[in-house]
DNA sequence: GACCAGGCGTCTT
DNA sequence: AAGACGCATGGT
């Protein structure tokens, strides 16, 4: 793999095992969206991107002097699937479910957007998560340049009353979304908190926040803190789980739980017939 | 209308 | 510890 920055345009090649599509919309984040020439836009940081994937090279504009390490660490570039996929293949129910739902990376996304996108995504559909991020983000997000909105940072969010959320159409969750930027923005909850303590502990403290259970806690750690022997279940990985892993996921999965998950539940949403 | 959507808090046993 | 239920909203 190699990359070039260049006029403010980010270029990788000899990229493997990363499809933006299967990435980008498979449920892991939610402000990524297709154009019509093919490639992707999403804001990211301070600034809306573009994305392009042709053959085994991406190409990220705009990209500033020091963003290139960090964008090869959002789209998990640095991480090495060679060998994670070489042990999760190991097995052959989870080879099947790779070969169906190939090229999902788990991005590092942001700690806070996580944290409340997979708030909002309880008991929700992917489309009207993407609905209520949005207008959470026109609403209370930095505008940009180009006319897009950054993600809301907590301390906007902490002063902020239920009925000040009610356009986001968001139900319940508002509260939720309520609790969750006052606890970090206190500093109750914080990114650095999280990375320095045990799996366990971490999960207990995320789940100190209201409307933050089991499932929506092992996201955070999973799609915001990098932590990939988290393991979130949810309804179709359940029943995914129980068909597939009678006995549960192999020992030598355990330490790619996190991303054993997203191949599985890619598997379970494009076969559900298998799992009714 | 009924039922569901990548749950969780609360109230029962 | 485990199960039932409601929660707000929008789509089939």
């Amino acid at each position: 793999m190699q990359t070039v920055l260049e006029n403010c345009v980010l270029t990788v090649t000899g990229v493997s095992h990363f499809d933006a599509a299967a990435s980008l919309f498979c449920g892991q984040a939610f402000r990524w969206e297709l154009l019509p020439d093919g490639s992707f836009s999403g804001v990211v940081g301070s600034a809306r991107r573009t994305l392009t994937q042709t053959g085994d090279t991406l190409t990220l504009f705009p990209v500033a002097e020091n963003e290139a390490d960090w964008f090869l660490h959002y789209f998990a570039l640095n991480d090495d699937y060679d060998k994670m996929l070489c042990v999760l293949t190991r097995n052959p129910v989870l080879r099947r479910c790779i070969a169906a739902a190939p090229g999902i990376r788990v991005l590092h996304q942001d700690f806070f957007e996580v944290l409340l996108t997979f708030i909002i995504s309880q008991n929700n559909n992917i489309l009207r998560i993407r609905g209520i991020v949005s207008r959470l983000c026109e609403g209370f997000g930095e505008p940009l340049p180009d006319g897009g909105f950054a993600f809301p940072r907590p301390q906007r969010l902490a002063g902020l009353c239920a009925e000040d959320l009610a356009f986001l159409r968001a139900g319940w969750r508002a509260d939720y979304l309520l609790d969750a930027a006052r606890r970090v923005a206190s500093g109750e909850v914080s990114e650095e908190l999280l990375r320095g303590l045990s799996l366990a502990d971490a999960r207990a403290l995320l789940q100190t926040i209201r409307g933050v259970g089991p499932k929506v806690a092992d996201c955070v750690l999973l799609f915001g803190l990098d932590r990939a022997e988290a393991f979130p279940t949810d309804v179709w990985m359940r029943r995914a789980m129980k068909t597939l892993f009678p006995k549960g996921l192999p020992g030598y999965c355990a330490r790619y739980a996190g991303v054993a998950q997203q191949f599985i539940f890619d598997y379970a949403r494009r076969n559900p017939h298998l799992f009714t």
